[in-house]
DNA sequence: GTGAAAGCGCTAACAG
DNA sequence: CTGTTAGCGCTTTCAC
């Protein structure tokens, strides 16, 4: 952790940093091509006392301290990071590959990430996947090739095992999506009891068919809630019907909508429908609505994730609410962890998931 | 241009690179501090020749060429870009600055660049700057101390106005948000006329108290579509009520709905509603649901940006569509231009925006 | 407390 | 066609 700190207190890096403030004039040289060699000689020093007057060491007397802040300040200097991190070997940046920005679900778990990553003096990148493994290799790329220092990926589980054995040796963590097996650290909730808990509650209020509305099987979640949907079903004596049952490979509300019209068209239509997350579950009210189904008197529907949407739309989703803040921000710290301490073997962690009953069922 | 496509095509470095897949079997060794040099050992051959044949040089005997591959395979070896990257004085990455990652109205915006970006062999990275001037700020640092190469930043007008004079000669780009004062190339769109559009339809409708639920000022759009909406009122022989209009600080759907239920509930109240952003709109027909009002019958709504879910509210939402994929596009276009030659001087773009009228007026 | 100099890993002249 | 070499701008011993 020291190691850390202590950079973090770089005066010059750390994206908090507020050790030495911009003076409110604008230098006069923009700067473009500007080195350290010259703000050395500006200051009449040489380039050692100016780095270490840059990176806060403090064995500098005070005077020699204020003539090379006078000389950066007036120069407009401004280090060279890609020299720096050459010398230094390690880029303070921090890599997030998500599978699609566009959802609301990733915002909060991102917004936990950064705010870990910047209070340790990393700045965190996204990086939208689309859930595709070529460009999920090419970003892994960035990572072996030391542009950045490490990495959270939420891709879908099946594409971080085409990563490759080698990768597991890189520097990242999962988040949400992870393969237990694959001995990369992780942070994500139970699926399987938190699908569960979503059915049993459709359950206790009466309804006996149940759909389900999932998505891509790439997707571990997808597996393990679909898992979890089958044994709550069973359980209750319920044989679950194949007919329920719809895998999409999108998570779009137009995707939802489409599926669930199709659904409850059906002979034996089921009563009420899971969809495995909230934006699906949207599609899916609106779906209902569009074939003349009132939500949730013709059938009622549960969601999964609790986007800050859930709450808003008519009728106000009932859900399964995962806590994204705190999953983005034990990503980074697990990550941080790994970067401190390379050969610890890092600690996958579930978190609590809790049912949120709204008006929807 | 004939610049940025030889390096696009670097086998090693380009987003889009197909140059030479990996092989099947994983390399032995997971390649720590791996050299260019041990490489060269290895191969036989000098640091030139490894470095050519990565860099995809003509110039190498085949045979010599297959001696390097071959022992960049066995190796793992991975070009540290550190190193290429001071070298060359570019890093190959683009920076997209957005105040609210969890909007989707940016989600499009920034797959449109990074679609540009890539086929240009340049990765793009997201930044979410939470419209927030000190991170804004350590942002644009990445840019000044040669991280990235170029920027594209949608955060509001006034803070990309405080960011100083000095920042204007760095190679970036506004999107949406632009001050054409500042000498920055910009896209956007024309929101006073769009915001026009939109009053003039609720006017078409008989309406003749219309309210406005507008954001920040800091954002230049709010300001336009403010004046555009009031000019409108005006040419229709109406006067702006003050107490039909609202800022707010935030375009989540709960700012939306409280703004709404205060709104409607006033004497005099109005009859519609212009809403700033879908996402406000949303939130706006939760608001009057919740106190009793139908839309459109009793109050009429209309959005902005035509984002997705637009369409699978309840009711549907009418809304004024901007290009988002086209803007993000143009955007990265324009940072391109300006990379590939600083002194030109690149244009401001306006793209069309369109009325898309559904349910909800 | 400060300076001189080595070298991080790579690319690009320049020779041969 | 291939090798030798000089830096890119910075941090960091090691002297003084």
């Amino acid at each position: 952790m020291s190691k850390s700190v202590s950079k973090a207190a770089r005066a010059t890096s750390s994206p908090s940093s507020k050790a030495r403030p911009q003076p409110e004039a604008q230098p006069q040289h923009p700067a473009e091509g500007l080195s350290i060699a010259q703000v050395a000689e500006q200051a009449g020093v040489s380039v050692a006392t100016v780095s270490r007057v840059l990176n806060g060491h403090e064995n500098v007397r005070p005077a020699t301290r204020d003539k090379v802040l006078a000389a950066v300040d007036a120069s407009g200097y401004r280090v060279n990071e890609l020299a720096r991190n050459l010398r230094t070997a390690e880029s303070r940046l921090l890599l997030t590959m998500v599978p699609d920005v566009g959802n609301p679900f990733y915002a909060e778990i991102v917004r936990g990430i950064d705010s870990v990553a910047r209070q340790h003096g990393y700045f965190m990148l996204l990086c939208d996947t689309g859930a595709d493994p070529g460009r999920e290799r090419s970003y892994f790329d960035l990572l072996r090739r030391r542009r950045a220092d490490g990495a959270i990926c939420l891709d879908p589980a099946t594409i971080q095992q085409a990563l490759g054995e080698a990768s597991s040796a890189l520097p990242w963590v999962a988040c949400c999506e992870f393969d237990p097996e694959m001995g990369v650290p992780y942070v994500g909730i139970d699926n399987y009891k938190a699908a569960g808990d979503a059915v049993r509650h459709l359950l206790a209020r009466g309804h006996q068919r149940i759909g389900l509305i999932n998505s891509d099987v790439d997707y571990l979640y997808a597996r393990q809630r679909q898992q979890g949907y089958l044994d709550a079903l069973t359980e209750a004596g319920i044989t679950p019907d194949e007919r329920w049952r719809m895998n999409l490979n999108s998570l779009d509300y137009e995707a939802g909508a489409s599926a669930a019209a199709l659904l409850v068209q059906q002979p034996h239509a089921p009563s009420a429908i899971f969809a495995v997350s909230d934006t699906l579950a949207i599609g899916v009210i609106h779906g209902l609505r569009s074939v003349g189904k009132r939500v949730p008197d013709d059938v009622a529907v549960v969601g999964f994730d609790d986007i800050s949407l859930a709450a808003q739309v008519d009728p106000p989703l009932t859900t399964i609410a995962q806590p994204m803040r705190e999953l983005g921000e034990t990503a980074a710290r697990l990550l941080l962890q790994r970067l401190a301490n390379p050969l610890a073997n890092v600690p996958g962690v579930l978190l609590p998931h809790r049912l949120v009953i709204r008006r929807s069922a």
